[in-house]
RNA sequence: GGGGACGUAGCUCAAUUGGUUAGAGCACCGGCCUGUCACGCCGGAGGUUGCGGGUUCGAGCCCCGUCGUCCUCGCCA
């Protein structure tokens, strides 16, 4: 072991070590200099330990004082006391408070100049490291390797570590062979834009990076490796969001001989154990079941937010009765008219905050949001003149309104209204502080009855709504050609907390039922053959019935970690632009790397 | 591609809404200090207000363009 190795973390050392020789190796995180004294507060991953190098050792007294912020230090010493005479000097705030190292030798392991930002804060009471106010984060992902010294990127690695962990030792006990897939594969035409990779062997041709190891999982249940998973890295070419990145990691599973409930208690005996180890939260399971249309009606959203009320209700009926031309002209021409009864919000929105309300309806695609003011006899202010008596009498019972509240109406086209509400639930929501975004507070269920189709109205025709392998409700295979819109899917989605953390189905594996799902998406055999053959053949060789899931494993992390933000739970993330500040990826290559890939 | 927010010292922010020499805290540099622990005290240095143009007697502030960052719609089977 050479001399400057440590024999101590700088969490570790505690009374029962007074006395001891100890070498620590770390950062130092602060220091205060005296005529006498230099004291430094050496960090790691595990803690802080102060160090005191005094003058009476001139030659390592000269190094300390010269040592700023983040440089790496290696101090030999003697572990002591805090004591000032007779008088105990602990620190209580730090765990290691009771000692401190007094410096016999010090070595300068590296120098760091100034950081670009600051790293480390005031403490809180009871935590051991401050946090900085945050500098802008371009900055903070130029020097990611700073940022991440940060504890509480610290702490979300380590608890994705866990999380990982956890995965692999829940699947492997449920009986899940982890296989890996290949990156480099064949592009599928339908679904996200590929990124591509060209091949320098076979000049002119190309391979796609999976957007999802979707095919190569339903190969292995033909293979009978009944019980797959993989910790996967998925690529797509899309746009960026604040919860979506152009890599990201899913937990890919597929299981054979199943339905729908037996993928349902294997993910839910997963996240019932991820979460208890990760953050010590018990989620009651069977995490409930809502239907697509029941979720869309009632929160205008296929992913809602449970952690709060503000339902949306339908009013159509009721506004039918009304001379209202927003409310009729939208229910003549097949539209509804829905509402939020704002709990006690009548006085919480100024007229300038209800058009802001409105505008952002129009930013929905809606036309904007009527209101009214519930009061104890009657409606004040908004569209009240345009609710008689009985009509508000009528909307008082089935929105349950008393004084005091605030009505909020959207009219249009069904799925206008959906997003419109939807957005303007999660939006109140925020303001009206309806949930805790810090709280370990879970709200987790799965959405089921998706339609198997939705239609494409530029393209004319029916698109699969999941995807094409996907297999019909059994009761509505019959429909599959006379309505296809009205045919639902053996899919499902896992929500938690307003986040799509995870979505699968169960597949199709009937040649016939294939071939005829293919017809109603308008390709014919020769088409499909051409697109997925590989897998329709691997098909035709007695598959299985199975079905599968895959969960993002970044969202389940930002749960647990409860940020909003993607990019705090990723090591290495990319920018809005998918820019790797840090590498400066992507970058121009060299013309001879080009030219040997016919480019 | 569309919509929105932002860009001032190394960092986080301010600048009385167009008016004198653009300020503060932290960081940095120097000095003082025998027990600090966010040490304290004194002093100093640090600015093309993202960039380019325009309006004006006068622009950090208004207008146009451009670059960058974030949020969002489209997109994400």
């Amino acid at each position: 072991m050479a001399s400057w190795q440590r024999t101590h973390f700088c969490g570790e050392l505690r009374e029962t070590h007074i006395g001891q020789s100890v070498t620590l190796n770390g950062w130092v995180n602060t220091f205060r200099m005296y005529p006498d004294q230099v004291f430094i507060d050496l960090r790691d991953r595990y803690g802080i330990t102060q160090i005191v190098v005094e003058s009476d050792r001139p030659e390592f007294f000269k190094i300390a004082a010269e040592a700023r912020s983040e440089w790496v230090l290696s101090i030999q010493g003697r572990v002591r006391e805090r004591m000032i005479g007779s008088e105990k000097k602990h620190n209580p705030k730090l765990a290691t408070g009771a000692i401190e190292v007094l410096a016999e030798n010090v070595t300068v392991l590296n120098r760091c100049p100034t950081p670009p930002f600051e790293l480390f804060s005031v403490p809180q009471e009871g935590q051991t490291f401050g946090e900085p106010e945050l500098a802008n984060e371009d900055l903070r992902l130029q020097y990611r390797y700073l940022d991440l010294r940060r504890p509480t990127l610290h702490r979300t690695l380590a608890m994705r570590h866990r999380l990982n962990k956890v995965i692999r030792d829940n699947l492997d006990a449920q009986g899940f062979f982890e296989i890996e897939t290949p990156l480099l594969g064949k592009s599928t035409p339908e679904g996200a834009r590929d990124y591509l990779v060209p091949s320098r062997v076979s000049l002119g041709q190309w391979y796609a990076l999976p957007q999802s190891p979707q095919l190569y999982k339903q190969i292995l249940m033909v293979a009978g490796y009944d019980k797959y998973f993989q910790i996967a890295r998925c690529l797509r070419d899309e746009d960026l969001r604040a919860d979506r990145q152009p890599e990201f990691t899913q937990l890919d599973l597929e299981m054979s001989f199943v339905e729908m409930d037996d993928v349902f208690g294997v993910i839910e005996n997963l996240t019932a154990e991820v979460f208890r180890r990760c953050v010590g939260v018990t989620l009651p399971t069977p995490f409930p079941r809502l239907t697509y249309s029941d979720v869309m009606l009632r929160y205008g959203s296929d992913k809602p937010d449970l952690r709060y009320g503000l339902e949306i209700v339908d009013v159509g009926d009721i506004a039918a009765q009304t001379e209202f031309q927003a409310f009729k002209g939208a229910l003549e021409t097949g539209g509804a008219v829905r509402a939020i009864n704002v709990n006690a919000a009548a006085d919480k929105f100024s007229r300038k905050q209800l058009d802001e309300l409105a505008e952002i309806v129009k930013r929905a695609g809606g036309k904007g949001c009527a209101w009214v003011k519930v009061e104890a006899e009657k409606f004040a202010g908004g569209i009240e003149k345009f609710l008689a008596p009985p009509i508000q009498v009528q909307l008082r019972q089935r929105l349950g309104a008393k004084a005091g509240d605030l009505l909020l109406f959207v009219a249009d086209k069904a799925d206008i209204v959906c997003a419109g509400l939807g957005t303007l639930r999660q939006h109140l929501a925020g303001v009206l502080k309806l949930y805790d975004p810090n709280a370990l507070d879970y709200k987790i269920a799965w959405v089921i009855d998706f339609p198997s189709f939705i239609w494409d109205d530029e393209e004319k025709r029916w698109a699969a709504n999941h995807h094409p392998f996907t297999a019909p409700l059994d009761g509505d295979l019959p429909r599959l050609e006379s309505d296809p819109g009205s045919v639902k899917a053996k899919a499902y989605d896992l929500v938690i907390n307003g986040y799509e953390c995870g979505g699968g189905s169960i597949r199709i594996h009937n040649p016939d039922v294939q071939s005829r799902l293919f017809k109603v998406l308008g390709m014919t055999d020769e088409q499909a053959k051409a697109r997925f053959g590989f897998l329709l053949d691997a098909l035709k060789f007695g598959a299985p019935p199975h079905g599968g899931i895959a969960l993002g494993l970044d969202r389940f992390a930002m749960m647990l970690a409860r940020t909003t933000n993607i990019r705090d739970v990723i090591a290495f993330p990319k920018n809005q632009k998918a820019r790797d500040l840090m590498t400066g990826a992507p970058a121009p290559v060299d013309a001879k790397q080009l030219k040997e890939l016919g480019l």
